[in-house]
RNA sequence: GUGGGUGUAGCUCAACGGCAGAGCACUGGACUGUGGCUCCAGGUGUUGUGGGUUCGAAACCCAUCACCCACCCCA
């Protein structure tokens, strides 16, 4: 049998018992976030082109080959988002939330799209949950985004990972220390890889982060952009680091951590693990403080991150199980089916998890009751019928017996 | 967009150019109304698709599609 139709490329079925993770994971992000003030929003999965354009940076990868733009029916380029950042913000702006008290403070999850070519931990559609804290510019700020995601990590099970921390400065000293760079790579330009000498032109920063040999090599002695930061910015990433060494979370500062979309502004952060493949980043994040603005806000300082629920499902799909039964219902016979629906319906409102049989012979469906993992079977055959009595069998403890129907949900209680 | 790899049963994978198979899973039975362990039986296949070479192709060649991995970039 050929399936007439397939999901798209990049497009990705999650299907117990994997969902089942997502859920939880999901679910444990938001119990973290609301412990820290965070409130969802919930923003359109498509903005206008020009939102993202102007965000992320016209020359960024993202913007310039890997959207999902089209016109709609009244010629407006829309875009499917990207990234979950610059939606929040235009909210934001648009509902004239900086005359609230700050912080104003964020959390969301959902799909997001980039056209690339999919690989391991990368798809087309892949989901983000995330979070936006704006209008605190104080490094506290900073460390309380960095300490929610590793609490949401801790609760979600992670263990092996490393978090980088970097300051990639602002307005004023991050030209200074691109031009440095500049200056550094000057004279070897020609020996560095195709992409670097691209870089070198567009980007120069993200010539740190190349992954060719040889390029690691020319910048083994390349300035460091920390030693390169204004007095403000310099104070502001000490703070920082010295409130993560206060929450006790472990950080390795790296200087080489630059970030790919244009708005990042002093702190950056990664969180990695060597459990996934070359695409090993699955959270990210990092200080946005002149995105309001840019949107025709007032000037907010702002702070954020998002987690790849691919990748983060990724490393736990260990832990993906199939919850288990409390019950299942095994009948057989005439005017059986209604009983054991009646059954089921009583214990399933008392919470209990109850499967049904759903014919076949007694046998094979005792044979799924094991399956499901279920503790309890009940069975109602037609002498049960006439009795009023149903037989139940523990599973675990391979004992049995006879209890009145209405009797069947104390079973469970104990 | 670039490079490499793989397509055979629901899943994991075998089969020198010569009858398409195994394990797991599934269903039934042994035990006619009682799970797990054991044994027996069942069988799903256009070998991704289209062409070519050949007496003969799952295998070789070409094309195409899909998926995987990596680069670029990013979560």
């Amino acid at each position: 049998m050929r399936a007439r139709y397939n999901a798209l490329k990049g497009f990705e079925d999650i299907l117990p018992p994997s969902s089942g993770l997502w859920k939880e994971l999901e679910d444990k992000a938001s119990r973290v976030f609301l412990s820290c003030g965070y409130n969802e929003i919930r923003v359109p999965i498509a903005e206008s082109t020009d939102l993202f354009a102007r965000s992320i940076g016209e020359t960024s990868d993202i913007v310039s080959k890997e959207m999902y733009t089209f016109m709609d029916k009244g010629c407006r380029s829309m875009t499917l988002r990207p990234e979950g950042t610059a939606p929040v913000a235009r909210a934001y702006v648009e509902h004239n939330l900086s005359i609230l008290p700050p912080p104003q403070k964020f959390y969301y999850a959902g799909p997001m799209f980039r056209y690339e070519r999919p690989q391991k931990g990368r798809q087309r559609q892949f989901h983000q949950v995330g979070v936006e804290c704006f209008g605190a510019g104080a490094p506290e700020a900073d460390a309380e985004v960095i300490y929610m995601l590793c609490r949401f990590l801790e609760a979600a099970g992670v263990r092996d990972f490393r978090l980088d921390v970097n300051s990639i400065g602002d307005d004023k000293c991050r030209p200074v220390f691109r031009q440095r760079l500049v200056e550094f790579f000057a004279p070897v330009k020609n020996e560095l890889c195709p992409d670097c000498q691209r870089r070198y032109e567009q980007n120069p920063l993200r010539i740190l982060d190349c992954k060719v040999p040889r390029c690691v090599e020319l910048r083994a002695n390349a300035p460091a952009i920390t030693d390169s930061l204004c007095d403000e910015c310099r104070a502001h990433y000490e703070n920082v680091l010295g409130f993560l060494d206060t929450l006790g979370i472990k950080y390795n500062k790296n200087p080489l951590l630059v970030r790919g979309l244009d708005y990042y502004t002093r702190t950056t952060f990664e969180a990695r693990s060597s459990l996934l493949g070359a695409q090993d980043a699955f959270a990210a994040g990092g200080r946005y403080d002149g995105l309001v603005e840019e949107f025709g806000g007032p000037s907010t300082p702002a702070v954020g991150f998002a987690v790849g629920m691919e990748r983060l499902a990724g490393m736990l799909e260990g832990n993906a199980a199939l919850p288990v039964m409390d019950a299942f219902i095994a009948y057989i016979g005439n005017g059986t089916p209604q009983r054991a629906l009646k059954l089921a319906a009583g214990l399933r409102e008392n919470g209990c998890r109850v499967e049904l049989g759903f014919g076949g012979s007694l046998k094979s469906q005792l044979r799924k009751a094991d399956k499901h993992g279920a503790r309890f079977a009940f069975i109602i055959g037609e002498e049960e019928l006439a009795s009023g009595m149903v037989k139940w069998k523990d599973l675990k403890q391979h004992t049995s017996g006879e209890t009145p129907e209405r009797d069947a949900g104390l079973l469970l209680k104990t």
